[in-house]
DNA sequence: CGCCCGTTTGACAATGCTCAATGTTCGTGG
DNA sequence: CCACGAACATTGAGCATTGTCAAACGGGCG
């Protein structure tokens, strides 16, 4: 596939000017990584972003114990690390790829010259950051005022907008999901077995079917204790 | 004080050309709130952003429960609220007065047009929303990878170098600042206790005195245990 | 002086983590 | 096709940390 193409399959710049989607092609760079590998670490020199054409990648913290908490999962169309482009500095975070990806790699120092030139990226770029602020509020939120079972029932809640059906795969691994939630493998196997026992949903490996969606959304809001 | 003074008094946006903050100025409007004031909420709907002259505002997420999780205090210099831009949504939290505060607010709409204009007022922005971003990785870091001594040691720590010194006082209530590490005033008490028994630091009233620099920074880390 | 609010202390409960053991799934190779 | 091993997942027992509830303390202000 073309880098033009490539480009366009993201939503966010999809709507970008011909021309601007041409110089973008101009300084990306395609890079591959194979499942396991690291893309970058959090005390290296950020020197730019990614935008993930196929595959999936964590982001992801680790704590002085070796403790992990997953900061966000990107699938296929979604741009990461983008705070790269206005900190000549350390990534924040690391990423990983889950499986196989397929990246397309802009400089900081590139593509902030077309930032210059271009007010419609920069502010398609504004989108970018406010949503990402939106999310990590929310992920605060949940970590600090809400209780494990409270966030499992909003994460499934979450994937049942995103996939528009009861019924769905978790398609990360248990110990991945524990991460993402804040908490571990033990504790989130245990609660999801009580969820199971109050027919809250069933549960077999990966696939997931919502059987009460009501009780979902009272234990997400920390109304209702499982 | 003239608009533009105030304009010019806020960091980030003191490198604009005069024709920047000459916009800026006709957009503006001064509003003041007392202690206590609210300045928004959670669901209203986000109307623009702020720029704060003088006073104190707590940004803060609330539980059902009533519990709060304060996310972010401003000081005079500070733009809050600036996610507002690019969502005619609603604002992701609350915003309260802490003291008696003068702000400039920032109309959505005509600062969106000025954006437009200017790619170095998007710049600008860009960075601050990069800046953001980080803090707030750095939180849910904190608070998933972290126990409340080492955010507590990672908050005086911080609070020290923004100082420059040892010896600094506070600013807020303790129940704020519980409020800020993400726990209850009732175990920062008993974590500040132990931190005086240890002779990490010295605590009278609002007044700090850090004496065990080393063991902060060992426990901010959680390589050591209090 | 006495009240009020913020703070501290105490006793207790609960949530979630650690460590260890057992189950389960799945891919590989005999 | 089955057996085996490795990685993943679940379960159990015990414990650490933190939250809850209630009471006492203390400093500042009318």
């Amino acid at each position: 596939m073309k880098t033009l193409e490539q480009l366009k399959s993201i939503p966010i710049l999809k709507d970008l000017s011909v021309s601007d989607l041409n110089s973008l092609s101009e300084i990306v760079v395609s890079k591959t990584y194979l499942a396991g590998e690291e893309i970058f670490y959090e005390k290296e020199q950020a020197k730019g972003f990614f935008a993930l054409i196929s595959g999936k990648v964590k982001i992801y913290k680790l704590a002085f114990t070796g403790k992990e908490h997953i900061l966000h999962i990107f699938g296929p169309g979604e741009i990461f690390a983008e705070v790269a482009v206005f900190f000549d500095q350390e990534y924040p975070a690391n990423a990983m790829a889950l499986e196989d990806s397929f990246v397309l790699f802009f400089p900081r120092v590139e593509f902030k010259r077309l930032l210059g030139q271009s007010p419609d990226l920069g502010l398609h770029l504004m989108g970018l950051f406010s949503l990402r602020l939106r999310e990590m509020v929310a992920k605060v939120e949940a970590l600090s005022l809400k209780e494990v079972p409270a966030r499992l029932a909003s994460h499934l809640l979450f994937f049942r907008e995103i996939k528009k059906k009861n019924e769905f795969t978790l398609e990360i691994s248990k110990h991945q999901l524990a991460s993402l939630l804040g908490t571990i493998p033990e504790t989130l196997s245990r609660v999801m077995k009580k969820f199971k026992e109050k027919e809250i949903f069933y549960l077999k490996g990966n696939k997931v079917i919502l059987k009460d969606i009501e009780a979902l959304q009272q234990i997400a809001l920390g109304k209702k204790r499982i």
